[in-house]
Order: C-alpha cells, then sequence, then structure tokens
DNA sequence: AGGTACATGTAACATGTTACATGATTCC
DNA sequence: GGAATCATGTAACATGTTACATGTACCT
C-alpha cells in the first residue's frame, strides 16, 4: 500500500496531472519508489473514487487533454495516519544476490560481464547522487527544514557507495575464483 | 521470473517438498528472496508442466501427503541460461524512504518510534549474520570453493550495516529537529 | 496533410498477498 | 477420538508489467 502514498505526498508538494507525475516518479520520487504511467493514472482514478483527491475543474473536453489533481482534507488525514504507522521491514529482494546463488550451482560462465556492468550503473548513480547533494545541501548552509529531505538523499548515497563497493569486493574474489579454481 | 530460478537452485542444492522449499525460503534464501508457501506450489505446479522438475516417484494417495521434486536437464539448461544473462539492476523500493519524504510534508509525528524499531530490527538481523559468518566463513581457513557463498553473505552483511548507521544518524538528526525546530 | 510531442487511458497478463480448506500422522 | 503438527492446495484479491489505443496541439 505504498503507492497511493507515494501520490499523496507527491501532490501535496504540488498538484499535477498524470504525466507531470510520472516524470517526477521518473526523478526524485522515483529514487526509492519507481511506478509506470499506467499505474499513476490507475491508481489517480482510484484515489479520486475514495474522495482522497479531486479533478481540479477545467473546461472544454476530457480525453487528450490535461487533468490536474490536488488532495483533498481525507486525502491529507489518510497521509498522516500512514506516515505515523508501523511498518515491517520489507526484506531484500535483489536477482543479482539469487544469480550469484544460482551460480554457485551451475557455474559462473558470464557472470563477471553483468557484475561489471552493474558496477558501471551504481558508479554513475553514486555520482548523480553526490552532485544533488553538492547543489541542494551545500555543507556551508546550516541543515534548515529540509534536514528530511537529505536523509533520503543521504540513505540513497550509502545504499549505491554499498553496492560500489560490494560489486569491486565479489569481481576480484571471482576474478581470482576463474584463474586459481582450488 | 526470479522465483523459478529461487526455486531451481534450491531445488538443485536439494531435491525437496513444498514446504521444505517454504522453510528453506525462510531461512537461507529468504535472506535475498522471500516467498510464501501458496507461492511456491503454485510455481512448482507450473515448474513440472513446463517440465522442467519432475515429482518422484511414490505411492499411495497424494493430498496430504509429501511431495519431492527434483530437477530435469531441461530445468537445469534455463537455470545456466538465466545465471548468464543480463539483468537490470532494480531501483530501491524502499516505504521507509517514502514515509520520510511524506513526513517533510504532512510532519514528523510518531515518525521516531518506528524508525527506532527498525534499528532494534535491523542489528539483530546484522548480529544475526556476523554469528553465520564467523561460523561458517572463519577467517583462518583460505577461501575455498565457497567464495561465492560468502560474498551473498557479505552483501547481507553491508546492507544491514548499512541501515543501521542510516537509521542511527536519522534519528540523531530526528531529534535535533524537534527540540530545536529552526 | 503528416509527423512529433503531449496526454490519458484499456486490456491482458504476471506476480505477490491474505484467507481459508482439506487430508495425513502422531501423540495423548 | 481429539488436538497438534505436517503437508498440500484453492480462491479472491492487490499490485506491478507489457503492449497497445486514442485523442490534442503544434510545427513544417
Amino acid at each position: 500500500m505504498s503507492l497511493p502514498h507515494a501520490i499523496l505526498t507527491a501532490l501535496l508538494e504540488k498538484p499535477s496531472s498524470g504525466l507531470e507525475l510520472t516524470r517526477r516518479f521518473d526523478k526524485s520520487i522515483g529514487f526509492f519508489w519507481s511506478a509506470t504511467h499506467q499505474q499513476i493514472y490507475r491508481e489517480l482514478g482510484r484515489l479520486e473514487t475514495a474522495g482522497l483527491i479531486r479533478t481540479l475543474p477545467q473546461p472544454g473536453p476530457v480525453r487528450g487533454q490535461k487533468k490536474e489533481y490536488d488532495v483533498l482534507p481525507a486525502g491529507r488525514a489518510e497521509l498522516e495516519r500512514w506516515t505515523a504507522a508501523a511498518g515491517e521491514p520489507k526484506s531484500i529482494r535483489e536477482p543479482l544476490l539469487l544469480r550469484l546463488r544460482a551460480a554457485a550451482v551451475v557455474g559462473t560462465a558470464g557472470l563477471d560481464a553483468d557484475l561489471a556492468r552493474h558496477l558501471a550503473l551504481h558508479r554513475a548513480q553514486l555520482a548523480d547522487y553526490l552532485e544533488i547533494e553538492q547543489r541542494d545541501f551545500p555543507p556551508g548552509r546550516a541543515a534548515g527544514e529540509n534536514r528530511l529531505q537529505h536523509a533520503v538523499l543521504r540513505a540513497g548515497i550509502g545504499l549505491e557507495t554499498f553496492w560500489v563497493e560490494w560489486l569491486t569486493e565479489t569481481l576480484a574474489a571471482l576474478s581470482m575464483e576463474q584463474s586459481n579454481p582450488s
């Protein structure tokens, strides 16, 4: 039950249309929750039916025309409830680790190339995050009202840093394995 | 498309019944891929229909009786194919980060208690992993054929370490926020 | 008039979750 | 024979993914 709340948060930050939301889910929100435009349109319909958001009044035809939503009081209340509620930490679900375990059984042929690809991608993502941090949270500025936003970004940086280090180690171990199979 | 391959790997490691698989998914495999028994039974049925696994011959009634599976050559081939194939790194999907972002909009009331809860859980999980590492991969032993298994465990340790550190920082920032709202 | 970008949607399917149903075995 | 445990399964629903359909606005 996270997507509706992600949408409520995004709409509170700024009333938007479905496509605008989709773009925001490809950027900042998507760092920790991704969604396709089909999911978003479906969920916007449900949220409207449930009385948590509404379409801003607009003239003329509907199909193919921009449709802006904003959050109703009931939606804000629901988001407050959800934010304070307890949630179980969901366990990791990472196909790459699964493939490593499979490789332990059926052999590591072809695995290193893909690990190297992942390493490059995570390095690029980490560089992105660090750039955003430098731009939006420069060291001099006394961390003001946006400590929470910074904490979220720090999580992204920490996770990408972990993957870069782990992939580097693992690639090294794997090449030892192949040059010197014990 | 990860669950079928997780099951194939588990069955190659050791032929098992549905319930035995469920238990293994609650332990080691579940560290990076969880599944309920309903998912597992459904997937076992599909894999058998697809000719990738088979039921070991057994006498008597079926319902309520243990049913063991093992992997057919086609299943092994499919697992080899999947292991070597490229896969996109899936982006993070973490409700906790979403809630932090929501809290930046609707307020942080009640959030710190749940962050503290998460911190305790991640600390416990980290302690578990470290114990397993000490037991199964003692420092003296020259890392032999099970480098891959160790790499997977190192990933678990690295991720839990990250969460413990991040939650500690974030809780500190949050309490500053509340005692001294700028 | 044709192409491209913008914008909203439908349909079909795959995967994951929750609740419940049923039979076999063992222990008391 | 009743309770607990082992074991396999069904059904309904929620969520996520993939492919496609349709209309508008603007530029050439």
